[in-house]
DNA sequence: TACAGATATTTGTATAAACAACTATTGATA
DNA sequence: TATCAATAGTTGTTTATACAAATATCTGTA
């Protein structure tokens, strides 16, 4: 696909700070589109996904709906909800928290160690649908958008 | 706000490559909350502004309802629905191609252009709002996520 | 010129996001 | 121990997204 330039069809940015912007949104949008295809077979979506994920790097301790939203990648998400969606599918199961019945307990079930297996072997080697860029600039990658945020 | 690991509290992930995808996801996450909160009060959302962008780069010519999808950061968008929004708020006007009646033309209007201008103020210099990252490595950045893409 | 296929846009619909308002529970304190 | 603010999560509602299907128009060709 190139530049983002071509990708857009635009030929000039008001700056490097606003072209940059612009394509960090494009290639997020890129990605997303690429997970959600991915993920359909599978019905469920790149939230759902984020959250089976973090319940898995818990597992087998259970995390709160707050430990939950706040390792999301998108904040603005209903963790309630999307939690909800899981439980009907049998991916997690949640309990309300003894010692405060204000919160609730959620773990990752069986069933949904097993999905995620399945999809970490169909993702394969993350690496491998990356050829264009090396290892060492991928790190690098992620230290400039960590500095971006400030 | 510091590494991504703080950002969503989280230690480990499976690969550089993994981290990237989700550094860049959560990156555009939270540049689009900024651009939902500047905006709101404008009544336009960051994909009308995209749109609005796009057209103010032809004018005074019009672009046809393709083009606009064909530059969109979102390309999933639907192009139709956010036209029609800017439409009824009198920021741009469209009509259909006499030469092609199955296209449509559309325009920014004035007030358009002015609703823009006043929106470049108020974003003023975007270089000032990344302080934590110097233009040679914006420019990095931007090659960067070029090459990721492929 | 009739008609099949291609092109450009619109519309329908199910699901999800954005954000505020609400409920329930707890902790502090007078 | 009442009361009030703080905390944790849920629900309601409007708007937007994802994607398929429908409509309208044009183009090439038999």
């Amino acid at each position: 696909m190139g530049s983002i330039e071509e990708a857009i069809h635009q030929r000039k940015f008001s700056s490097v700070y606003d072209k940059a912007i612009v394509n960090i949104l494009f290639t997020a949008s890129w990605l997303d589109t690429l997970n959600i295809q991915q993920l359909k077979p599978f019905g469920i979506s790149p939230q759902q996904y984020n959250v089976m994920r973090i319940l898995r790097g818990a597992s087998p301790e259970a995390l709160r709906l707050s430990d939950i939203t706040e390792r999301m990648i998108d904040k603005n998400s209903n963790a309630t909800r999307l939690v909800e969606k899981l439980r009907q599918k049998g991916l997690v199961k949640r309990e309300v928290c003894k010692h405060n019945r204000r919160q609730v307990d959620i773990w990752i079930t069986q069933k949904g160690l097993e999905l995620l297996a399945e999809l970490d072997v169909l993702r394969g080697n993350v690496k491998d649908n990356f050829s264009g860029i090396s290892e060492k600039e991928v790190v690098q990658l992620s230290e400039l958008l960590d500095k971006m945020r400030g």
